[in-house]
DNA sequence: TGTACATCAGTGAACGCGCGTTCACTGATGTAC
DNA sequence: TGTACATCAGTGAACGCGCGTTCACTGATGTAC
């Protein structure tokens, strides 16, 4: 955290200054990947945290130096992941809308294709609500998805076909894309890729709002 | 099973036949229904044994007179769950169209309104994509439903608009469909029930099929 | 119907095992002079 | 720069505990005569 640093530096010596912060930092990473891991593969109770210090290359003791318990690293793991996620999201949705539906593709294809990601978004999802203490933050984390989702679209809301905003509002439709969003990875991990293409999103999009199919550069269909 | 009855009736006695069978066949029952109780709530690892022998209201070793182990216990009950799954979703299904969306509406709200429902389909998905040696079976059935709704839909897809039809599929309007189905489930769950109401999944299948809005028997909005 | 024996669903204490967490200890890094 | 001490990230054996599974036993149900 504290990167300051007043000090005369020491030729040879790569680290500028805390080399032991540094260091530190940098076991709280491993640690945090391997939790990724571990959690994904094995799910929450059946993860251990043996096997999550082996993964990072570190004893036992040292996760309890990081992390109060196997609960807190968990949680300082969907806390990470679910920040980063917001950041991502945002970043790739900011061009030209024919870009953003060629996004939103690739998007469902890495997450589906993804082990990791799919497991444990799932895994996120029972833990939230089986915990209802914990549920309040993977809510804030969809509502903040969706209320920009939805002031990003709002910017066109008017363009849109009469027929489409007389049957759902701007909201509405934005949680009907995210249900699907959803539905869509959880059906590709189970039919296989043929059956669920990833552009299906943008397609049914398309056809939701009566926009016309996909442009030259937006379709980005395998082969 | 062999309900058959060839046998010198014994007056006050109630059971006809099997009384040992009768009794063993209500045990599996029991423990059934204590493992779906039991899984949905603490997730396949961490669900105890114990826990499911007590929710049924026997003890631990009984468990293993009729599940090889916790294992066998909880693919039975998936198998279970499934075949039942199919046969109500298709008896729901059989009346008219707007019967039918507004059935498939009831369905959205009842699973996602379900903890034990909405749980153990996230931790059965869960479980399938964990093992592979498991996950024929959940696209079996997953294929079985698509396969089913695909054919109903069939019948009447030369009528529905060509600009949707150019655009997808009938099977790939399907997928969309069971994807749209399980996405509100999961969303309904984290953001509640105004914010993804239930008929929001009929409203945006129409739209889909440029349909106009449901009649006065279909839409069952709360209040 | 009555009696003697066989079957088998259900019991619960006992087993070996892997788990999350603790803690006395080590040694590299940081600090004071 | 050099020395003495303090700090603290990391170690790994040890702990108490709850788990899945087993098994000798019980007693109600079924069967043979």
């Amino acid at each position: 955290m504290t990167e300051g640093g007043g000090e005369s530096a020491a030729g040879s010596v790569r680290a500028p200054l805390g080399r032991r912060a540094a260091d530190k930092a940098r076991t709280r990473e491993s640690l945090l990947t391997a939790a990724r891991r571990v959690f994904a593969e094995r799910g929450y109770g059946p993860a251990s945290v043996e096997e999550i210090a082996r993964t990072a290359g570190v004893s036992v003791g040292s996760v309890y130096v990081h992390f109060a318990s196997k609960e807190a690293l968990f949680t300082a793991l969907v806390e990470e992941q679910t920040s980063a996620d917001v950041e991502a999201k945002a970043a790739l949705v900011q061009g030209d809308p024919e870009e953003t539906f060629a996004a939103l593709d690739r998007m469902v294809g890495e997450i589906a294709d993804s082990r990791e990601e799919a497991l444990l978004d799932a895994e996120v999802w029972l833990y939230a609500v089986r915990h209802p203490e914990f549920a309040g933050r993977l809510a804030d984390h969809e509502v903040r998805l969706a209320r920009f989702a939805t002031e990003l679209l709002s910017r066109n809301w008017d363009e849109v076909d009469p027929a489409v905003r007389t049957a759902v509002r701007d909201d509405e439709f934005v949680v009907a894309a995210a249900a699907l969003h959803h539905g869509l990875i959880r059906l590709r991990r189970v039919l296989g890729e043929d059956a669920v293409p990833t552009d299906l999103f943008s397609r049914v999009l398309r056809l939701l709002l009566r926009l016309p199919p996909g442009g030259a550069n937006g379709a980005a269909t395998a082969e």
